[in-house]
DNA sequence: TGTAGGTGCGTACCATGGTACGGAATCAAG
DNA sequence: CTTGATTCCGTACCATGGTACGCACCTACA
């Protein structure tokens, strides 16, 4: 399973070939040489098992809310073996993560409990519109 | 405290003066009538405080998680007093910060979890790095 | 009345994360 | 050896939510 095609390539990676194109772009996959070549120009580029993890990590840190420049950070980290920066960007996230999830819980709640009140009667202001003007 | 200038409606709203403008394009705050104008084009655009509680709304909305697409479509209900529809929204909303507060709870979690491995020792291959290979 | 700073408007640009298109070349199957 | 599907590459476009610029005009304050 060494020899795949972008398109393999991308299915293995559970992305679409234009995705990969744009990681490509991106530098966060690398291009290959092309073999084979007939013409003088052509030939196609073919793929591996380290480029389907390599995917399948920007998947994987993708998921975890990570942008694709610190995506981009963590593959050179990779490259170099700095732990420690690994670490300090995973930590930094889980606390970006944890401020994210207390704004949507507080706004889900907030939210949840006008939809009730809007619920108990028709009469007067939407106490949901309401709420929203006041901030 | 009727007629503020947009640079004043925008400071009441929290917001940038551009900002407002960006809003008026999108259909979500209207655009007052030019008052004075001693020239035969000129005259500025006065702003009151039904305005700046609509722009208090689109925050609000906004905070809860709602695209300005969905924060128009709030707005049109509003005038016309749809109250089933908001609700409908509301709930709708609700649901899917729920499933959003989960992702990002799962992502939270596994990441600390491996933040703590990696942190034990500084053998063998980073286990953050390795996870997200995994996909 | 002079002038600094605000306003109006159109238009362009930004970041983010892709998605789509067109045309030539190349590959695989019958 | 022909045909149909892929590939390659550049470039353009999409949605989302703004931000910035240029330039004429307008307004408040000293």
């Amino acid at each position: 399973m060494g020899k795949m095609t972008i398109s393999k390539l991308a299915q293995a990676g559970g992305v679409g070939v234009e995705t990969v194109r744009f990681y490509q772009r991106r530098g966060l996959l690398d291009v290959p040489e092309k073999t084979g070549g007939t013409g003088l120009i052509g030939g196609m580029r073919r793929y591996g098992e380290a480029d389907v993890r390599r995917l399948r990590f920007i998947r994987g840190a993708k998921a975890a809310g990570f942008t694709l420049d610190q995506i981009g950070e963590l593959l050179k980290l990779d490259a170099g073996d700095d732990r420690k920066r690994v670490r300090a960007l995973a930590t930094e996230r889980v606390a970006a993560l944890d401020e994210k999830i207390a704004e949507l819980q507080a706004a889900r709640s907030a939210l949840a409990a006008l939809a009730r009140d809007c619920a108990v009667s028709d009469e007067g202001p939407c106490p949901i519109v309401q709420a929203f003007e006041r901030g």
